[in-house]
DNA sequence: GTAGGGTTAG
């Protein structure tokens, strides 16, 4: 029986790839050297041309050196040649070019060679070109390398084909010895979870002989981004050796899932266990900080960042992020400041400046920060556009959206996915064009998703027209039927309109599928850091009197301005007495009480929320940014509305 | 040759 893990060829190349240009012969042997002598001198030579091979910048200087490789009769010389064909890839020359024209040149490739062709061709494509070869490789009797395994894993899951990458597996049991290997079974498991089959990884990870840390930290992070941070949790606690890339899973995946807390907690295990920290494992912590949104954690973090010597204004990684989070905390001078200062600045710091200006209601800022950006040579990509015209549609600048929404294709390469739809849908909702918008979604020429429906029902809520919202919420109803948001809101809008029978309709829907609207929340920050939690309707505050006195206080001064409830914010068929009452224990107007109590006067009030403000609460607010002379910053789930001298600057589109 | 990474709209 033929033995299938023989290395190395007995049958020539020019009989298994017919397609072959030219032959060279091996030079002969100068025999008057004597043979040792002959042989050092030419491993010499090898070791030469290899660090000359890897001193090249081009093809120009690697044709140099194959000409001198050439002319000392080393054209069938298949260690240096493997560095050639290895250095042509990573430098992006297609194989077709050269590559291929050395190799065809070789009688007897040896397996380090092929595979080199092969991971070439896993990298440039076409992938079928290098099965084509591993095909070849076979035939000619030659046993892959480990290497040649974890190329061809590697390519699978690129293209996200799991067939192939099963074909594969079978072969590196079938060659014996290499579903064992360690490399092969990491690029195996790689390839596993990059197709969504987590499972099958697993069993790899089960029953491999050899484990390391990236046989772990691959599966971890499988599970994080599946959202199982349990299985994650408990692979990673029985990891022997965590390194720095296992712990920044783990953080990365608290932060991913909306575990911020528990994100810092393993942050700071890390650090006890005395592991360094990297721009990465920043990136993470810093989105969990973001997610807090308390400024004492974003300082925190920040002076993290600088004493590890990733600071903002060198590390671009780095500086991005904390633009994010300085946005996201309400702190968007700061995260401006973070923006001039960074050197060097890509795409990611632009769109989270533009995106952080927008969120904030400044659209004049974002969209002139985005021609600056067009000065640059850095070009938008999709969620730069995203942070465009949300900034459009925040500030109701229909014409403007409508013209940068034409450009991108057509200048920048951007094809418009559901994302941006949702954004024009937005602009033009938010503006009252609610036909307009309906049309759009109707004649969009990709499938709308719940963002493009929910968009267009959002906006019938400020324009009050229950008959599109139906339309839409039949569409969410299909699309998220799970999502309580939407039948909330829809029955708020019919409430809007008194059409009760409606309300009613709606409610009893949601009791059939047995969803449960979410507890209102607002936190507000004190100037110790700590954070305080106001559920709606709650008054078991330990200062609730001090509290709801504060409140009345509040309120009676904004009455003799001229305040009125906005009775259909509280949208239950109730008499008026009692939807007042339940519009003064909204969560946000306690911990603006509570921080009128419990912060310097003159200081920024911050609150933040977990669902969006309602009318009342954001005329209430306007109102008391004026009574009390504060300024009031508030982070609903949406984004952020500065109140000061009794205006906003979501000037009332939200 | 294999593992961790930033901005996303209702």
């Amino acid at each position: 029986m033929q033995n299938l893990s023989r290395r190395f060829s007995t049958v020539p190349i020019h009989k298994l790839l017919p397609q072959q240009l030219h032959q060279h012969q091996p030079q002969p042997t100068r025999f008057f050297i004597p043979f040792s002598e002959f042989q050092q001198k030419r491993k010499l030579l090898e070791h030469k041309l290899i660090s000359d091979l890897d001193g090249c910048a081009n093809l120009s200087q690697v044709k140099e050196v194959h000409a001198h490789l050439l002319r000392h009769g080393l054209s069938q010389c298949c260690y240096v040649l493997t560095k050639l064909v290895r250095m042509l890839t990573k430098l992006g020359v297609p194989l077709d070019a050269y590559q291929r024209l050395v190799f065809l040149q070789v009688k007897y490739p040896n397996p380090f060679l092929w595979t080199a062709m092969i991971r070439g061709y896993t990298v440039q494509g076409p992938i079928s070109e290098a099965l084509n070869f591993y095909t070849c490789m076979r035939s000619a009797g030659t046993g892959p390398v480990s290497f040649t395994f974890s190329a061809l894993f590697k390519a699978c899951g690129d293209v996200l084909d799991v067939n192939l990458g099963r074909q594969i597996h079978a072969q590196t049991i079938l060659v014996g010895g290499f579903a064992a290997d360690l490399y092969v079974g990491n690029t195996m498991i790689d390839m596993y979870v990059k197709c969504g089959f987590l499972d099958c990884g697993r069993k790899v990870f089960d029953e491999m002989p050899d484990r390391d840390v990236v046989s772990w930290t691959e599966l971890i992070v499988a599970y994080t981004k599946i959202g199982d941070m349990g299985s994650a949790r408990e692979l990673f606690e029985g990891l022997p050796v965590k390194d720095m890339v296992a712990w920044t899973a783990m953080v990365t995946g608290y932060a991913q899932n909306a575990r911020p807390r528990d994100a810092l907690d393993c942050f700071e295990r890390m650090q006890g266990a005395g592991v360094g920290t990297d721009e990465i494992t920043l990136v993470g912590l810093i989105s969990a900080c973001a997610q807090l949104g308390a400024s004492k954690y974003a300082n925190w973090v920040r002076d993290i960042a600088e004493k590890s010597g990733f600071g903002p204004t060198e590390n671009v990684l780095v500086g991005s992020a904390l633009i994010d989070m300085y946005s996201k905390c309400g702190s968007l001078d700061e995260a401006y400041k973070v923006f001039q200062g960074m050197k060097e600045r890509n795409v990611f710091s632009y769109s989270s400046m533009i995106l952080g200006f927008a969120m904030h209601g400044r659209a004049n800022a974002a969209i002139e920060l985005f021609h600056e950006m067009l000065t640059t040579e850095i070009r938008p990509n999709r969620v730069t556009f995203i942070g465009v015209l949300t900034a459009c549609s925040h500030a109701g600048m229909v014409d403007q959206g409508r013209q940068l929404f034409a450009t991108m294709e057509k200048y920048y390469n951007v094809v418009p996915s559901a994302d941006h739809y949702t954004c024009m849908v937005d602009l033009l909702g938010r503006a009252g064009r609610l036909e307009e918008a309906l049309d759009l979604v109707e004649t969009m020429p990709i499938a709308a998703h719940g963002g493009v429906w929910g968009a267009l029902l959002g906006a019938c809520r400020i324009h009050g027209n229950p008959d599109i919202a139906q339309i839409a919420a039949n569409h969410l109803f299909e699309l998220e039927p799970d999502s309580i948001g939407n039948y909330v809101m829809l029955s708020n809008i019919y409430a809007s309109a008194e059409r009760w029978a409606d309300v009613s309709r709606v409610r009893k829907m949601m009791k059939e599928k047995g969803l449960k609207k979410n507890p209102a929340y607002s936190w507000v920050e004190t100037k110790k850091g700590v954070i305080h939690e106001f559920c709606a309707g709650e008054t078991n505050h330990p200062e609730y009197a001090e509290i709801k006195k504060a409140l009345d206080d509040l309120l009676n001064r904004l009455q003799a301005h001229g305040y009125q409830p906005n009775l259909n914010s509280a949208a239950y068929d109730l008499g008026i007495e009692d939807r007042k009452r339940i519009l003064m224990s909204h969560s946000e107007k306690l911990a603006l009480a509570y921080a009128l109590l419990s912060t310097d006067a003159g200081s920024t009030i911050k609150i933040m929320k977990n669902i969006r403000i309602c009318e009342d609460c954001h005329v209430f607010m306007c109102g008391a940014s004026q009574v009390a002379g504060r300024e009031i910053v508030v982070r609903d789930n949406m984004r952020f509305h500065h109140f000061s001298n009794g205006k906003c600057s979501c000037g009332n589109f939200w």
